[in-house]
This record gives C-alpha cells, sequence and structure tokens, in this order.
DNA sequence: ATTTTATATTGCAATATTACGATGCATCTT
DNA sequence: AAGATGCATCGTAATATTGCAATATAAAAT
C-alpha cells in the first residue's frame, strides 16, 4: 500500500518518526551540519557545495521546514535558513528520553 | 530517481541516515520501546500487540535487524529479539555529537 | 508421521521518495 | 524598463516503502 497506519500508533511515536524521517537522508543532515557549523542562518551557500541540483535541495530543505526542524527568512533576493530551537529542543528531549531507556548490560540474545 | 547518491556524502553522513531512516517509522519505534521496556528479549508478544499484520511485523524487524538495532536468537518455535548494544551506543554518541552542535540562542532568522 | 505453532518469505497493489530539467516569480542591479 | 539572481514549483522517471494474503519453513507436540 505504501501508506503508514499512523492511526493506530501515539502522537508521540508518529511525532517521533516524522521528525526522524525528516533527517533520515544524507543530504538533509549535510545540509543542518552545514547551519549547524556556522552557527547562523545559511543563504543559499547550499547549492554548490552539496553535490546536488538546486531544485533537489529546495525540495530537501522544503521537507526540513515541513518538519518545523528549521526555518527560513527572506533576506531580499536569498532565503536565510536557521535551526528551529523549539523542534530541536523536542528533538533533543524525545531522543535522548528514547535512547536513555536502554538499560544495558542486560544482553540476553 | 528514487535512488539516493550516496557516493557524494561522507560515510558518517550515510550511516546516521540510515540508521535514522531504520527507526523512522512509528511501528518500529513501538517494536523498539517494547523491547526497551520489558528490559529482556521479545519472543513473538509483538503480534497482536500493535494491530499490524504477522507479516508486516516481521518485516519491520528485519529492517532493524539489517541496520544493526536490534539482533535475534532462535528459541526453540519462536525467536527473540533484543537490542544490539554496540548500535546503540554508536547512535547515541553519533547522534548526541549531531545534536548537541547546536549552540542555540542565535536565533537569526 | 502428522499436526500445530511461530516466524520468514514471496508476490502484489498502492503510495512515497529521490532527483532533475524546465519554468515561474520575486527582488535587486543597471 | 530590462536583465540578472536566487529560490520555489511543476512535471516526470526511476526506485523505495508499506501493508497484507498466501505460502513456505522449521521446531515442538501429539
Amino acid at each position: 500500500m505504501g501508506l503508514t497506519k499512523t492511526e493506530i500508533f501515539t502522537d508521540e511515536q508518529n511525532q517521533l518518526a516524522t521528525l526522524l524521517k525528516a533527517m533520515a537522508h544524507p543530504a538533509r543532515i549535510a545540509i543542518l551540519q552545514r547551519i549547524l557549523i556556522s552557527n547562523t542562518c545559511i543563504c543559499g551557500d547550499l547549492v554548490g557545495e552539496l553535490g546536488l541540483a538546486q531544485a533537489t535541495i529546495s525540495q530537501h530543505l522544503k521537507e526540513l521546514k515541513n518538519a518545523g526542524i528549521i526555518q527560513g527568512t527572506i533576506e531580499g533576493v536569498s532565503v536565510c535558513y536557521c535551526i528551529n530551537p523549539k523542534t530541536w529542543k523536542l528533538l533533543e528531549t524525545q531522543l535522548g528520553a528514547f535512547l536513555g531507556e536502554y538499560k544495558g548490560e542486560t544482553a540476553c540474545c
């Protein structure tokens, strides 16, 4: 079918899955790293740095924006992107709780 | 095309993307949470608890296993699954470094 | 040996993703 | 006003994902 049955899962599970999915692509990880490294907004520079076409990068940026992970502001001719602090904090919290739930050392398999 | 251009990204970016992708589905998050909560192996109980068909769950388990996130051992008739400590630790390290790279408060957009 | 039980695999249909060229749409420059 | 610049969007092709019924496989019980 190709259609996820979201209705049988909790809102938290769906939300975390959506956020992870938005990041689950090397291009989008590269984009986020680029924004994180410069610690400011990134205006356009992305095209040319990654080896992808402009249309493709625009599409990846859109996905990150739709997931609420980044936000963009029009700055004259170009558009500036930066991390959305609120979502990033949510991500840290949710993922931290999720990953931290593993109490290791029980290795039964 | 539908085919990711992995060759233009670093191994780290591709690896993290693969791990995130393996977790980026509510059913797989639910499966992992189920394993984490009981803090032991889970044998079969999954079918019936989630509202998905047996074939579907088996497929999700396979994806988690392929990504190295869980491991399974045949236990008589059934199969026991548990977290792969090595991958889980890798995930904590990589994701921690990635998420922690955000030095917030610069909000320029 | 046959049946039951638990999981895996196969085949299929519906939908989603990835990538790009072409094109549209603002804004800035001249 | 007429380019030039920087993104976004559309359309399209190739491939991937999701979900399930049906079937296969393997071990345990009868």
